[in-house]
RNA sequence: GGAGAGAUGGCCGAGUCCGGUCGAAGGCGCACGACUCGAAAUCGUGUGUGCUGCAAGGCACCGUGGGUUCAAAUCCCACUCUCUCCGCCA
């Protein structure tokens, strides 16, 4: 959410950063408003300032008089308008507060101006793609073959989009999950969470999943609460409310979870294998930090998350979001794109984001720069740490055999008993 | 699911029976000052958030929403959450 100040003394940064972003909004809406608002504003407070003044008056007179009386009653219909008036600073207020909720972040300076993907900047490249001297399964078929993955199994069992890991691909999905969690953890200073994975509207819609993009989401029937789309949602919310201390700051949670999405509008991309599931793992990382850091935070976010890529052999590329690709929340992302060969392309393996002060205002998660000083807004941040189920497809394409077999790993033999290798078993 | 207790400022905690002098005692914490070579201790002063206004100021907020009243932290109603006990349960 912007600040209603900052809107309301900069409309034309904010109709630019909508046209730049792609995003709809109704600023107009928000301006008009505004000011019809601030006129009953003053209304209401000069009447309540009578109300409270004369209310005091009656209190201390104790006899109660003629001219007592008469004051009651004026009172009376003081009272009963200041009831009109309150009424309709409410619905203004809800409608003000709705609209505000739909202007997107102003994308920082630094990200470049762009229409979507195709303009996307490059940023760095790492690593070498893996040559084969035979013809690369994609991940699905080796994952079959291994007898690891499942799909049409997970798809009597609930439906499509959904996957059933069995033996060492269950085991990969949980070695991955750990060996992340302890790389953040020890490695990069992150305390570890474990979050519920329902959350209610509130926290929905203090990291900006809420309202607009309800229908991406699942949403428990009968109930206030939704299955996360990310970790990023409970574990930002966690501070919801709060004044945090600044010596505090940064704080890092490193969170390990399952990522629920409806998938909405993505009917026939990505139908096969693990890229695009409705149910997914992922280790998220989320950072609140002081204004000024935000940016300087951004940077060593996505080197923790490239961290993972690096030791697990995996060859990617950072991409810079432009202003039309960035989303709605984000004032600054970076991209992790992770290669994988039978695609023969890049695919997003991670995300890393600066928010700036936009969810931080709608969940209300403040700091005081120095004792006696007034609260501000903290930046959030968050990154993939990364998507476990896209890392399992990457290693299972990357590090094939000839034989069918896949080669773990070297940081991943740890947790698979000291094997280096999935073979059918 | 049944019975009961509670929700007040950064934290603890009074006030709620008997409505007005309560944005709210007291304590802790914190900041500043005094004392000290320095520190601790002690003493003094200050210390909620938001909206609005050029400012002085004004208004709102005692879990949330309604009601009664000239006036509500305080009375009434509904809801939410937390805790305790019982039942059930991984």
């Amino acid at each position: 959410m912007l600040d209603l100040k900052f809107v309301r003394e900069n409309p034309d940064i904010v109709r630019q950063a909508m046209i730049d972003k792609g995003e709809a909004g109704d600023l107009e809406g928000i301006v008009s408003r505004d000011a019809v608002r601030r006129d009953l504003l003053k209304e209401t407070e000069e009447l309540k300032q009578i109300r409270n003044r004369v209310s005091k008056e009656i209190g201390k007179a104790g006899a109660d008089t003629v001219a007592m009386q008469q004051k009651k009653d004026e009172m009376r219909n003081v009272s009963s308008r200041v009831k009109e008036l309150d009424e309709k600073l409410r619905q203004i207020d809800s409608e003000m507060e709705q609209l505000l909720l739909g202007l997107p972040n102003i994308p920082d300076d630094a990200v470049p101006r762009g229409k979507d993907e195709e303009d996307n900047v490059e940023i760095r490249r790492w690593g070498e793609q893996p040559q084969f001297d035979f013809e690369p399964l994609a991940h699905w078929d080796i994952g079959a073959n291994l007898n690891i993955i499942d799909f049409p199994r997970a798809g009597k069992i609930t439906g499509s989009r959904f996957a059933l890991y069995f033996g060492d691909g269950a085991r990969l999905e949980r070695a991955l999950i750990s060996f992340m969690l302890d790389l953040h953890t020890a490695e990069h200073g992150y305390r570890e969470v474990f979050p519920p994975f329902l959350v209610n509207a509130a926290s929905m819609t203090g990291t900006g999943q809420l309202p607009k993009f309800a229908e991406d989401a699942f949403r428990v029937e009968g109930t206030d609460y939704y299955l996360i789309p990310t970790a990023e949602v409970p574990v930002t919310n966690l501070h919801r409310d709060e004044i945090l201390e600044a010596e505090q700051l940064p704080i890092k949670y490193a969170a390990y979870s399952a990522c629920f999405r409806a998938e909405a509008g993505a009917h026939g991309r990505d139908t096969r294998g693990l890229i695009r599931q409705h149910q997914f793992n992922k280790v998220e990382l989320v950072k609140f930090v002081k204004p000024d850091e935000s940016f300087d935070e951004l940077e060593k976010l996505t080197n923790d998350a490239e961290k993972v890529l690096q030791l697990l052999g995996l060859s990617y590329r950072v991409m810079l979001m432009c202003s039309g690709d960035l989303g709605f929340a984000p004032a600054k992302k970076y991209d992790l794109e992770v290669w994988l060969p039978a695609y023969n392309t890049y695919r997003e393996i991670s995300s890393c984001s600066n928010f700036t002060d936009f969810q931080a205002r709608r969940a209300s998660i403040r700091y005081r720069p120095e004792q006696g000083k007034k609260t501000q807004f903290v930046h959030t941040l968050n990154g993939s740490g990364v998507a476990v189920g896209r890392t399992v497809a990457a290693i299972l394409e990357n590090y094939q055999q000839k034989d069918g077999s896949v080669i773990i790993p070297e940081v991943l033999r740890p947790y698979f008993g000291g094997r280096d290798r999935i073979s059918r078993g």
